[in-house]
DNA sequence: GCACGGTCAGGTGT
DNA sequence: CACACCTGACCGTG
């Protein structure tokens, strides 16, 4: 563990004092710099170098200037920006759904802007945090490597407050009329030079509007294009956005969810110097150096396009573990020591046997397009009284149970209400993590609310599954996966008119035989992935090829945006003290998913 | 079919 | 106030 001093004698004076100086403007302090909350993607990413400005940890560092009880910023902590981001991605899917399920009358236009919508209704409950002063250097809960899909997401947790501008900026404290540039986004959408840490970005001002009919003019050194040569010589950080285009992988089989653009948080950079140049107009346009300060994580986005340009990725151990049975190879990666994944045989579909009587489908729908009337489906009436995904794919919210439709209803596969019932659709592999055996991520960034795999096996009675002894590390109770929303926005049910939730529609009937799911010897990915007490997935019961409530599908979705690399983890639900061995003592799990939140025990 | 460019409607901040 | 902004959705072209 490094303490404040060693940190900062790893890097040159000029990094310190500038180290010192985004502290100061930071109106906070560091307290820790030796943990990380999401320590697990990078358990295996190589040497730490923390030194750089981070965010000071709540709540040991609340802001002195203590904000009024009706802001949200009295502790703005990592999970308080998790539970925003995650509120804003559920309230985002809930009006998409509503607005998707609307008749489309002539006349009445539809709500083009869904990320507006949601964000005026964050603001006017006070959702949104780090709403204060603006801040240079790092911010309040925020990470290297976090993942955005609107602007407006930057926003609502103040890592970049403007919509559509590219440059926020600061006056400065003290000198009333001096302005330095907080954090720029980088969409690639002007001519920048990218070198990873290099970055050449663009000033604001004087381009065409066709719209307006407004010609090219040359920039002025003014607003953004002054802040951002201000920060040259005050030596400030400025925060970086960068905007990814969808790299549409050549074995991505899903045509349905174009989602465009991935916004990454990139971490602190500093301006070195500027020139004037004509751009794609003629015009003079003013350029920015921008140079990514040392000792900050490497985008796991990076890591991935390194790995793609090497012939064979490194601690590559098993080209597919699913051998052909998915439709998109799961390689197992292990950089650490030479253990090779344990043997199972690989199944995408649950196996159930003829002693458990399964109830079989009576019916489906008979919608003849894909199911988007949500009065005349009879799926989604099974589901409430609407189609629980998204025309992209995504789930809404976590439910009790979900049906989708299946082999007895009229629509075509391609039908928005089958989702998890077609199989994965991004680039998983397992790995070897360090204190949790092996793990599963993913290479490619994932959107809060999409499909991630099943979790498959053989299916047991509960005497059955008593009687294997051995491997409850490989068993799923299906009991145990009460669908909760708290774990896909928490709070949702308080933000959204009572008439747009959900009804639930749990069979009560639940104190009856218990089943699980057994993924020792028969299973697929899902078996894998490791359990964590702030997860990032999180586990849903779904029905679609027969009729039996007793023992659903066990179908993992995303909880939030999760980034390449970033290990996928769901909560395994136990409850403490009710795990017993076979001759009924209690037997204790350790947890060691290494999160803040950890309550020290699996069961 | 798709990638791309033009167009348009926006909210917020200056 | 008017205006600009490295949006995001949509619709036409190639």
């Amino acid at each position: 563990m490094l303490s404040n001093h060693n940190m900062l004698m790893w890097v040159h004076d000029d990094f310190e004092y500038l180290y010192r100086n985004s502290l100061e403007y930071n109106s906070g302090q560091i307290t820790s710099l030796d943990d990380e909350q999401n320590a697990p993607e990078h358990d295996d990413m190589g040497e730490k170098m923390l030194s750089v400005p981070r965010a000071p940890r709540s709540p040991l560092s609340v802001s002195p200037l203590g904000r009024a009880a009706a802001s949200n910023d009295n502790v703005v902590t990592r999970s308080k920006v998790r539970e925003t981001l995650r509120l804003f991605q559920a309230m985002f899917r809930k009006l998409l759904q509503e607005d998707e399920s609307k008749s489309r009358v002539p006349g009445s236009l539809p709500n083009k802007r869904i990320d507006m919508v949601t964000y005026s209704e964050m603001k006017k409950q006070n959702k949104c945090v780090n709403t204060g002063k603006k801040i240079l250097g790092p911010v309040l809960g925020v990470e290297v490597g976090d993942e955005f899909h609107y602007r407006v997401e930057l926003s609502i947790i103040g890592l970049h407050r403007p919509f559509q501008s590219g440059i926020d900026y600061v006056k400065m404290d003290g000198k009333k009329k001096k302005i330095v540039a907080s954090s720029v986004v980088s969409s690639g959408g002007y001519d920048d030079v990218d070198n990873f840490d290099i970055l050449v970005y663009s000033g604001q001002g004087g381009n065409p509007d066709g719209a307006k009919k407004k010609a090219a003019e040359d920039q002025k050194l003014e607003r953004g294009n002054l802040a951002l040569k201000n920060s040259i010589d005050e030596k400030i950080p400025v925060r970086v956005i960068r905007g990814f285009k969808e790299t549409k992988g050549p074995d991505s089989l899903d045509t349905r969810g174009k989602m465009g653009i991935t916004y990454t948080y990139d971490g602190l950079y500093l301006v070195v110097r500027y020139w004037q140049e004509k751009g794609r107009y003629g015009n003079n346009v003013f350029m920015f150096e921008m140079r990514r300060m040392p000792g900050q994580p490497q985008l796991a986005l990076r890591e991935v396009q390194k790995s793609k340009n090497l012939k064979v990725r490194e601690g590559l151990c098993v080209d597919d573990i699913s051998q052909g049975v998915e439709k998109m190879r799961i390689c197992a990666v292990n950089t650490l020591d030479s253990e090779m994944p344990p043997q199972f045989k690989y199944t995408a579909k649950m196996k159930y046997a003829s002693s458990h009587n399964l109830i079989p489908l009576k019916g489906g729908c008979e919608c003849k397009g894909k199911c988007s009337d949500s009065k005349k489906c009879l799926c989604a009436v099974k589901n409430g009284g609407e189609i629980p995904f998204n025309r992209n794919g995504d789930i809404v919210e976590a439910k009790t149970l979900v049906y989708e439709c299946g082999p007895l209803c009229k629509c075509p596969p391609s039908c928005y209400n089958r989702v998890s019932q077609h199989g994965i659709k991004y680039q998983l592999e397992i790995f070897k993590t360090t204190s949790r055996g092996w793990g599963v991520r993913s290479l490619n960034s994932i959107p809060s609310g999409s499909f991630i795999c099943e979790y498959t096996g053989e299916l047991l009675s509960e005497k059955e599954a008593d009687q294997r002894t051995g491997n409850d590390e490989y068993l799923f109770d299906l009991g145990r996966s009460k669908s909760s929303n708290q774990s896909m926005g928490a709070g949702l049910s308080n933000v959204i008119s009572p008439d747009l939730q959900s009804t639930d529609i749990s069979g009560e009937n639940a104190e009856e035989e218990g089943f699980t799911i057994d993924a020792f010897e028969y299973g697929s990915v899902g078996r894998f992935i490791n359990h964590s007490c702030s997860p990032n997935l999180v586990a849903q019961n779904v029905l679609y090829d027969h009729a039996d409530e007793r023992m659903p599908h066990i179908m993992l979705f995303a909880a939030e945006n999760i980034p390449p690399l970033q290990e996928l983890t769901y909560d395994y639900n136990y409850v403490v003290d009710t795990v017993h061995d076979s001759e009924g003592n209690i037997k204790i799990k350790k947890c060691y998913c290494g999160s803040t939140e950890c309550t020290g025990r699996m069961y």
